[in-house]
DNA sequence: AGCGCTACTGCAAACGAGTGCAATATCGGC
DNA sequence: GCCGATATTGCACTCGTTTGCAGTAGCGCT
């Protein structure tokens, strides 16, 4: 038998739907007469009726489906972001439409205007490219959405990030503090916004706290990945630049470094410290057990899917944007330098 | 100015709204005349025209949506399986709606009335319990769905499953090959079917190669986590059975395990071997990198997409099952017992 | 010229729910 | 016992698209 109507609800209560339908509705119910709304809710309980999300999609032009907007899914920094975005949307009857752009612009705009066709209400997009000119064009048009791990430069957009140069100040002033101060940085890709704001906030610290300043002992990857990563230490190692410990652009990236130090026989971390950022899972799993700088994954996602469903509710409300702080996490990989 | 509908098109094109849906729609196109048809095109391409599938699916009582169910996004092992699944079924123009059950039955039966509700087309179910009424129901309703990594026993279900059978037997020839003789397991919780299953298979090839048959050889973890493998680890070896290699049910058991061995100082994989399942990303990192068993994650997904999308096409295709083949990645957790 | 046929196109009714407006009942007050 | 106010409820239309049916035009044929 074919799923119950919301005719078949009023038919078997006697009423017609459209008393139903205020019956059922907790913002129309007060329209209806109190008796009459309990026996419709009873018959609309015992018919086991669901109100079909399309049709009253249809009628009031809401889909009750977010987009969220990812470069991959199979990062495991995502999956709890979108966890904690879930979170929130659930209670509230929201769905989120989960798609991924592989970092390629062509297919990010494809998968927005998919999910627009699929008329979500809104967007969170996590994608951390610099440039934003599909952004500011979607701002534009009033889509609703909210950024994460980004902060927008002049578009007027909520917006919920790690406070990444906190981040930097307390893996740098770790390594500091253990007596390094030759500190290396591999920096994240250039055209990513993580990427130049963690490089960025890198000099400022080494500048602050005193340390050396030399520019060869920054370099740039053009991926967030291991082997990006790898190359990255290796030019450094190569360049015979000297320092004593490496701030990696984030977890990826350490793991390269990892790798280099495998391949060159190099003790991490009595000839080498090296600190991560995310604190990705198993971190701890490794050897030796990586120090980085850990992420409030979940509270970002919650946070950022408490941040559109404001907005969907009142487009007009300025945006608002928070900063989550991160921790530090000590664990085997940082020490004193050697000599 | 809101987006444009099929009868701005219509208009546009100076011809009726049914003719107009005719001439995009590829499948009844034929229908009209072929000056007429490019003409709307091409009036819908100037317009920018995206069909509303909110409305269609109205009409159509298709929604193009396909319900995802996980017991949790945040483990590695569904993200490429999401990935492998949204491969085939993005082309084909279907979304997956995602859930995590967090393998509670209260929880799975909520989500799934959700995405039900969301008139979902099919169910791609990948939660690993044995008992099953539910599925059972839901199939009986005439529900489509496919399972994956679950054989469902009695039920006309297609499913797509790892061969576990041969993974186990990989793992412990491997084993058995290096000289290991007294091999024990840490299995899986009992109530999922991945746990009974690899469990048996283990009993079966222990018995194939004339191994030993000790039952206190085996023990059972409540859940697949890290600290129920820890824990299975700390029975097997404080009853005081003699052992020198571990077959665990899958990589976070077999991560507990290497919290043991820092925990009581025992020297992997010198001291005791052990192999995992699964092959997580960065098993490879680890020290030492752990020898397991690699699942082919998106084919799994791919295919389970392909299943889904034949059973919307013709609910009454007889339930097809494909069983993907596993192999073994040698890394350095294992090696010839001590004495 | 008239017939039938095909090829096209328009009409209108759905799909399931929401909602402004009108209609009906109900009640209090005089 | 009548008037107006108020509380309920029903009617009918709408959202954007699809689709069975009917209508129209044009064509070939005799």
């Amino acid at each position: 038998m074919p799923a119950p109507t919301l005719r078949d609800v009023a038919e078997a209560a006697g009423v017609h739907a459209a008393t139903a339908s205020r019956a059922l509705n907790p913002a129309t119910r007060g329209l209806v007469n109190a008796d009459t709304a309990r026996r419709v809710m009873k018959v609309a309980e015992q018919l086991g009726y669901r109100p079909n999300p399309i049709a009253r999609g249809l009628k009031t032009a809401k889909s009750g489906t977010v987009g969220i907007v990812l470069p991959d899914l199979t990062n495991p920094l995502f999956p709890p972001i979108v966890r904690g975005i879930e979170e929130v949307l659930e209670p509230a009857g929201y769905s989120g439409l989960i798609v991924n752009t592989d970092n390629d612009p062509g297919r990010e705009q494809w998968q927005i205007e998919h999910l627009r066709s699929r008329q979500v209400e809104g967007l969170i997009v996590a994608t951390a490219r610099v440039e934003h000119p599909l952004m500011e064009q979607l701002h534009r048009e009033g889509v609703v959405m909210v950024m994460v791990n980004r902060r927008p430069e002049g578009v007027d957009v909520p917006s919920i990030t790690p406070d990444d140069a906190s981040g930097v100040e307390q893996a740098v002033r770790h390594l500091a503090d253990l007596g390094h101060t030759r500190i290396a940085h591999v920096a994240g890709p250039a055209n990513t916004s993580t990427g130049v704001t963690r490089a960025r906030a890198f000099r400022t610290v080494v500048r602050d706290l005193g340390l050396a300043e030399d520019p060869d002992l920054i370099t740039t990857t053009d991926s967030w990945s291991e082997e990006a990563g790898a190359e990255g230490l290796r030019r450094l190692l190569d360049a015979g630049t000297e320092f004593s410990a490496i701030f990696a652009g984030n977890d990826l990236i350490a793991l390269g470094c990892y790798d280099v130090f495998r391949e060159r026989d190099i003790a991490c971390p009595t000839e080498l410290s090296v600190v991560g950022f995310n604190d990705m899972p198993f971190l701890d799993k490794l050897r030796p057990p990586l120090t980085t700088i850990a992420i409030p994954h979940l509270q970002i996602g919650a946070e950022a899917g408490r941040l559109l469903l404001d907005s969907i509710a009142d487009p007009s409300r300025p945006a608002r944007s928070v900063l989550l702080p991160l921790s530090l996490v000590v664990r085997g990989s940082t020490a004193p330098p050697a000599h």
